[in-house]
DNA sequence: CCGTATTGAGAAAAT
DNA sequence: CTCAATACGG
């Protein structure tokens, strides 16, 4: 991509020339937000503002990732060394927090469940008596609409408490807290709530980094919670306050994380001086597609009507593929790549999206069956236990209070299990027999040398000899397949560590820092057919896309119980889904899936329903015969 | 302590 | 069906 100033509308212009004050940037999905930004980024330097005043907000570190490649590039010709700060709210928050001198692990998701579970257990509840996501989720949830434990026990002090799960969360709230704090750890949610605190009660670091970075920008500002409002408030300083938001409404599709598109409606009253722009030509989509993105994103009532006139010509017809079951579906897709990929078309350039993890598997078995590249975005790479197993000898290395990394690393020595390891974590270890003491002190030896590690060599090298003196090589490589593929990753882990230079604890508590914050593995090794959820292809954008599982109850996706959500999110949802598609688009149904080994009979999607008039039915792709005759399955 | 069998509950999007 | 948690025996 090109970002050029002489490339853009004039729209795009004006917001990229305007270098003050509060800038608010709306349009649909492709009209260039995203390239904008970067655009106003570079004139901002190019007009004398310093790299280092200037903070760029992501939604994910991925796109902080292309964000900065971009400006790096017209500043490395400019030579100019200084770099914008460019990342998410959470590594963000992990930053400011770490200058100030915090000292911290990431708890990842797996990682809060597990301390979830230990709650629940502590308090007397029986297994499956109340399910731990959940109780993760509504905890997760109050802190996202800025309530620490403490906001949450004032509001619901002695006597306040009435719902079982009120009382729930007074209960197991509290004691994840508690653990959280033994094992120094701080949860995804606390990187923000913490980085809110220090800034709102310490006036002089606010002014600090308000000065420090006195022109920030924040992308898909639609899809911010309570707790990023409120840090964009504490960062923005009122008195100059030079802020540019970018974003869509149509596009808010994070609101179950307490995601509230308020935040972008309300910009200009919350900034009185605020220019809005508006972008209304499409520059990503065909006008088939983007007729039926309106088509489809017009039903929606709580919305500002917008335009989004595409720039291209109407080209492909946008295809409807219908099958028996998902994969009879899977197999349809493949057919249609096939002919894409013959045509020359880059693989990378392709993706298949649906609306549930479990859905990649059916596709991955075909994928796998007809011998094609492909990679699923959004498995947890970093959280893959083999990554936990090795970076366990390194934390606990550094940290040797860290017990669940301590106990993650002991267990691997033989004939050490769970009685052993408390005995060690109550400092009994002299009642212990002999050879299990002598295999605790060469442990701990190990620990020693890897610390000395740390210090001598750059984190790769650190990586790549704890993988060989923990054993966990050998042990791997006695393991067959599996084992194969675990030492796989690894070597994955350490093509990530090796942009990490310099040695040092500081340098591997930052890599440490990304493998927890990380969204996704797309940066790791190219590969293929990309497949992910609608949800992980927000702001991403594809030649070719695949849109499957349109069917009623899976998307639009119907949950159980739920009863605050917005009803016109999982239209948003496929609106984005709709709009990632440059040239071809593709949506597909399956009659029947297999659900926990159950066949289920769906009916097809409403989103498809309403526009089926405008697609073009798979078997009469080469024919040019009416449509309307084959729309009677049911 | 550890490997294996059994059971039973579970599939919601993700920084 | 799949996977995590438990039970059991060597
Ligand atoms: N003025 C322009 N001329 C040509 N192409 C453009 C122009 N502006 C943007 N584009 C192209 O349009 C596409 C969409 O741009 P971009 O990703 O910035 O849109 P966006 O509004 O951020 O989309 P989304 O809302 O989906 O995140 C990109 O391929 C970009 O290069």
């Amino acid at each position: 991509m090109n970002f050029e100033p002489a490339k853009l509308n004039s729209e795009q212009l004006q917001a990229v020339n305007t270098l003050a004050g509060p800038v608010l940037i709306i349009a649909g999905a492709g009209a260039g937000k995203t390239k904008t930004l970067v655009s106003r980024i570079v004139n901002l330097i190019d007009h004398g503002t310093r790299p280092n005043n200037i903070l760029g907000l992501t939604f994910t570190n991925k796109a902080a990732g292309e964000m900065f490649s971009r400006i790096d590039s017209s500043l490395r010709e400019k030579h100019i060394p200084e770099r914008p700060w460019l990342g998410t709210f959470h590594s963000l928050g992990t930053k400011i927090l770490r200058d100030n001198g915090y000292k911290f692990n990431i708890a990842d998701r797996n990682d809060s469940i597990r301390y979830i579970k230990r709650a629940l257990k502590q308090a007397g509840y029986e297994n499956n008596q109340c399910d731990p996501k959940s109780v993760l989720a509504t905890i997760s949830r109050y802190k996202a609409d800025g309530f620490s434990l403490n906001d949450f026990q004032k509001a619901f002090g002695d006597g306040q408490i009435k719902g079982f799960w009120e009382k729930l969360m007074s209960q197991i709230w509290p004691q994840y807290e508690k653990i959280l704090m033994t094992e120094n750890n701080l949860d995804f949610d606390d990187l923000l709530l913490k980085t809110r605190n220090l800034l709102s009660e310490n006036d002089r670091l606010r002014k600090k980094y308000q000065n420090r970075w006195s022109h920030i920008h924040i992308d898909e500002y639609q899809d911010t919670n309570k707790i990023q409002y409120q840090l964009t408030h504490l960062l923005t300083n009122p008195q100059n306050p030079n802020i540019c938001v970018v974003g869509d409404i149509d596009q808010s599709i994070y609101g179950w994380r307490g995601a509230d598109m308020r935040n972008i409606i309300q910009f200009s009253k919350d900034f009185p001086e605020t220019k809005t722009i508006i972008l209304e030509k499409n520059y990503r989509s065909t006008a088939n597609i983007l007729y039926l993105a309106d088509k489809i994103i017009s039903v929606n009532k709580n919305r500002i009507n917008k335009i989004n006139k595409a720039h291209k010509d109407d080209g492909e017809p946008v295809k409807l593929l219908s099958a028996w079951s998902e994969n009879d579906e899977a197999e349809k897709i493949i057919t249609e790549i096939k002919k894409l990929l013959q045509q020359g078309l880059d693989p990378n350039d392709i993706a298949i999206l649906y609306r549930l993890n479990f859905q990649s598997r059916a596709l991955e078995e075909a994928f796998l069956k007809a011998g094609l590249p492909y990679k699923v975005i959004g498995v947890k790479f970093f959280q893959r236990a083999e990554i936990k197993d090795l970076l366990s000898y390194i934390i606990s290395a550094l940290d040797r209070e860290n017990w669940s990394n301590l106990k993650r690393a002991l267990s691997f020595l033989p004939e050490i299990g769970k009685v052993t390891i408390a005995k060690i974590a109550s400092g009994e270890v002299e009642k212990l027999p002999p050879i299990t003491q002598n295999k605790i002190k060469k442990f701990y030896n190990l620990l020693d040398k890897i610390e000395k590690l740390v210090e001598k060599e750059s984190p790769k090298e650190v990586l790549n000899k704890v993988f060989s003196l923990s054993g966990l090589a050998d042990k791997w490589r006695q393991e067959g397949e599996e084992g194969l593929e675990k030492i796989a990753n690894i070597k994955e882990l350490l093509v990530v560590a090796s942009k990490y230079k310099n040695p040092g604890e500081e340098e591997m508590i930052k890599l440490l820092d990304e493998v927890a914050l990380a969204s996704d593995q797309d940066e790791i090794s190219a590969g293929g057919v990309r497949l992910m959820t609608v949800h992980a292809s927000k702001g991403l954008e594809f030649h070719s896309v695949f849109i499957t599982g349109l069917e009623e109850g899976l998307f639009p996706h119907e949950y159980p119980g739920e009863d605050d959500h917005d009803p016109e999110e999982e239209r948003r949802l496929f609106y984005v889904a709709i709009t990632r598609a440059r040239e071809n688009l593709f949506l597909s149904y399956a009659q029947s899936r297999s659900i926990f080994g159950r066949q289920n009979i769906n009916q097809m999607s409403i989103f498809l329903e309403e526009i089926l008039d405008d697609l073009k039915i798979d078997e009469e792709l080469d024919q040019e015969e009416p449509v309307k005759e084959y729309l009677t399955y049911d």
